[in-house]
DNA sequence: AGCATTTACTTGACACATAAAATATTTACA
DNA sequence: TGTAAATATTTTATGTGTCAAGTAAATGCT
């Protein structure tokens, strides 16, 4: 279990105890986005449009693009690029509002339910080799930590 | 301090601790990052781009691509855009390697320097800010389980 | 009613991530 | 020595992130 300092090769010592967590928070997300990024590559879909997709089947019910961005921190222009992308693999249909045609409602498909449904399996299966040597109370720790981490950043 | 239940508006539960898990380390580095993009936009350079020359005053001497990019975990195409704009800006230098005419070596300037000593102390601000509200135990014991939680991504 | 403001989304320009293929140089070995 | 394999980097193509600006529809105010 290297320590972040022995990763990165940096000879001084971090300059305070904050900057050390930020490090170790962004370098863990590092790592685990480039595992579960190799996983869905076996599903044809990336992560971001993985996450759309999981987004659509929690909600049970079409949301218009902007709630999408929000549930997903991604800024709304990218989301119309990923929404094309989904609708030209069939994972998702998109249709205007008809009581506001501002607004344009995405919905999941069959497929992409399917899609979802096969991964869900393998997922799983990963989130436990990646997490396994942890303990419940480490686990709990971690949800916890991570939680008042980000407490500050509305 | 929202749950991140709360923040996606997720209404099934967790299928499990590890999901649990994965889900609150990305979600808090997509809004440390968020905030660190912020600060870091003042000063006209990318996160990745800071980076690099954070790495690079490091390491105290030119060093090649490659080994600029695993301190990163950038994938090597990326550093050569990465580098391009670096140097374009006038914060880096390349020149091949004179023992090995395949190396490209990489050395920041002096004022790559100066700016990283521009950044160092509002930088150190916004860690204390972001991550105030965390006790001197929480900042270690979050340290120790996210060294541990990347154990198994090597 | 009429017109400015707000809202929801799209478009365009650029930065950076990925994988795969190309180029150049070095090394290893028959 | 000569040639195949390995290594370091770049190029290309595609996906996604950012911001800024544009379009279209709804709202609010007089």
């Amino acid at each position: 279990m290297p320590s972040l300092k022995e990763e990165i090769k940096q000879t001084a010592d971090f300059k305070n105890p904050h900057e050390e967590v930020l490090l170790n928070i962004l370098r863990t997300n590092d790592r685990l986005q480039i595992r579960l990024t190799r996983l869905l590559r076996d599903y044809d879909i990336t992560e971001p449009q993985y996450n759309v997709l999981r987004v659509l089947r929690g909600a049970k019910c079409p949301l218009p693009c902007l709630e999408v961005g929000s549930r997903l921190l991604t800024v709304v222009p990218a989301i119309t690029g990923l929404l094309d992308r989904l609708a030209a693999a069939g994972f998702v249909m998109r249709r205007r509002s008809d009581t506001d045609r501002r607004v344009v409602l995405v919905e999941i498909t069959e497929s992409g339910l399917r899609l979802l449904k096969e991964i869900d399996r393998p997922l799983a299966k990963f989130q436990k080799d990646v997490l396994g040597q942890m303990s419940a109370k480490e686990l709990k720790d971690t949800v916890r930590l991570m939680t008042k981490a980000r407490a500050r950043c509305t």
